[in-house]
Formats: structure tokens, C-alpha cells, sequence
DNA sequence: CCGAAATTTCAGAAATTACTGAAGAGTCGG
DNA sequence: CCGACTCTTCAGTAATTTCTGAAATTTCGG
């Protein structure tokens, strides 16, 4: 049940699912070792033999993933190497990450509205995507408060 | 402020977005001329000239939409070509699509946490990841409820 | 400061994904 | 039913994305 091939099996489908969710390929696995890992930190090389991968890509993985803040860099331990380590609240910032998305929508709602008549039949169904990505975008604050709340 | 061609600026923007939100490239340029056209339904055939595209490509845009329930096909008028529509629900609909990755995402941890022991500190962070993406699945229900009631 | 170990960068290769064009299937008017 | 018109399917191609490997850079112990 805990057999090490097992939970990298799992680590793999997890890896599928994330790039799903729009995730680079190779930053989702890299995402999967930083859950599955038995240890509290991992450096870049480590990963590599992991993933079987060139250091390069690993590379790539890694500062994607710190720029939209799911792993961050430790203290050096006084070691060479740099240690990275899931954040706590990864999965909060991939969420908020992901609703950038929703912003955008509402610009675009917003410029086409702009550049219709109202008359235009174009110009009601985007008054509808505009009032729809509205309401979603001021759901996430209160939302995030509940989950903050619940989880500590 | 209402010319086509700033019409047509904004539309191939939002259709930059919706890429960036998970759909196809093509899937999303179609999608931007149903919410932009100035007519109650477009034809296969209109679309294709607008995007200046293959037909067999806006046949493959088509069928993902109508997959997805982004659109509809309409009881034909007596003509001969297909018509297809916006659905009023449209963005509701793109946004459940979307959480079937969350529902994924669940399941992963889920196979994660089965085969870690919980002395393991992956086990520890599946734990978190399945915790947040199940408050997350049970939020839904309760926003989309309250979208419905506002929209109506 | 120098050398070793690790990481980052980047050009090129590989793989994946998306589009086209043509052939085939379906459908409606006559 | 036949013929014309439209849509769909699919194999091949084009384009994009992603990975690798090697060189350059950074960092730390000595």
C-alpha cells in the first residue's frame, strides 16, 4: 500500500491532471516530486534523477513554478546546493493564478461592449459574459476568506 | 467607437484569452465570432469566411463547443446549412467544464494519501492539497446557485 | 582568489499539437 | 430519386511547444 512505485505511479497521474489545468509538462512533474518527496526539501538535482530529466528543463520547471509562487527557495542550509520546498499555501496560489484568467475575460467583455451598439445583438450576450465573470470575480475574496478561516 | 474593425480587435483579444483559459486555438476564435456576430445564429460557412480558416477546421471548432455545451444547433430554418448559437448559459457551463479538473485534482490526493504512510511528509502535504480542492468542489454548488438567482 | 560542484542559459532537435485540402457522406430542393 | 450544396472525416503538413546537451555563469569551500 505504501510501496515506493506506488505512490510514484500516483505522482505521475497527478503530474496528467495538473497539466490539464494548464501547467507546463515538465512543471507539473516537478510539482508532483515536491508533493510526493519524503524529504522536507529537494534540490535541482535531485529532481533530474527523479524525473530522469536534463538538469536544463528542471531548470525551466523550477522558475516557472517559483514565479507563480508554488515552491519557494530555502535558507541555504550551508550546503552548494539550493533547496526548494512546496509552499503552504500552493494551492491557494495556483487558484488565484488561474483566475487571472477571469480578469482578462472581464477586460475582453468590457472592450467589446465598448465597441457595440446597443442595438447589437452582439452587445447583449457580452453585457451577459461581462456580468457573469463580475459576479465569479467578486466571489473569489470571500471565498478564499472562508477557506483561510477553515483551514487554520 | 462601434466600426467592425475595432469589433473585430476586440474578438480576436478575447479569443487570446479563451486560449489561455484551456480551449483550442481554433475552438476559441469561433467561439469570439458567436459572441461578437451581429446576427441571431451563424452558419459553419460564415464562420469559416470570417476567420478566414479551412472548413475542416471550423467543423472540428464546432463539434468541441457543441461538446462542451458552449453553443447549439437550432432547429433549422428550411435552409440547408446548419445554424449554431451561443447558449444563454454559456459561461456558467464554461466555468463547471473548467472544475471538472478540480474534481481530478481530488482524486489525485486522494490516490496520494492511499499510498503514503502518515509518518511520510508527502503525506502530510497530500493531505492539504485534498483538504483545500475538496472546500473547494463544495463551494460550487453554492455559487452557482447564487449566480442563478442574481442573473434571473 | 582558485577550483570544483551545481545551476542557468540558449540554440538546436524532438515531439506534440493544430490546420489544411481533398475525398466522402449526408441532406434538401426539384 | 437525382443533383447540387454543405458538412465531416482524415491523412499529410505546418507550426508551435517542449526537451536536451553543452557552454557559460554562479557559488562556496579551501
Amino acid at each position: 500500500m505504501n510501496d515506493r512505485h506506488e505512490q510514484w505511479r500516483a505522482a505521475e497521474r497527478l503530474a496528467l491532471t495538473l497539466t490539464e489545468g494548464g501547467l507546463q509538462r515538465m512543471a507539473a512533474r516537478t510539482l508532483a516530486v515536491f508533493l510526493f518527496t519524503d524529504q522536507p526539501s529537494v534540490t535541482a538535482g535531485e529532481i533530474a534523477m527523479r524525473l530522469e530529466a536534463s538538469a536544463g528543463s528542471v531548470s525551466g520547471a523550477i522558475k516557472s513554478l517559483l514565479t507563480v509562487g508554488l515552491i519557494e527557495r530555502l535558507p541555504a542550509p550551508g550546503s552548494r546546493r539550493e533547496h526548494y520546498r512546496l509552499r503552504d499555501d500552493a494551492w491557494a496560489t495556483l487558484f488565484t493564478s488561474q483566475n487571472t484568467v477571469i480578469q482578462a475575460m472581464l477586460q475582453a467583455a468590457v472592450a467589446g461592449i465598448a465597441a457595440t451598439e446597443s442595438s447589437d445583438p452582439a452587445h447583449q450576450r457580452l453585457a451577459q459574459m461581462h456580468a457573469f465573470y463580475e459576479f465569479l470575480l467578486g466571489e473569489i475574496p470571500s471565498l478564499l476568506e472562508r477557506w483561510h478561516q477553515q483551514s487554520s
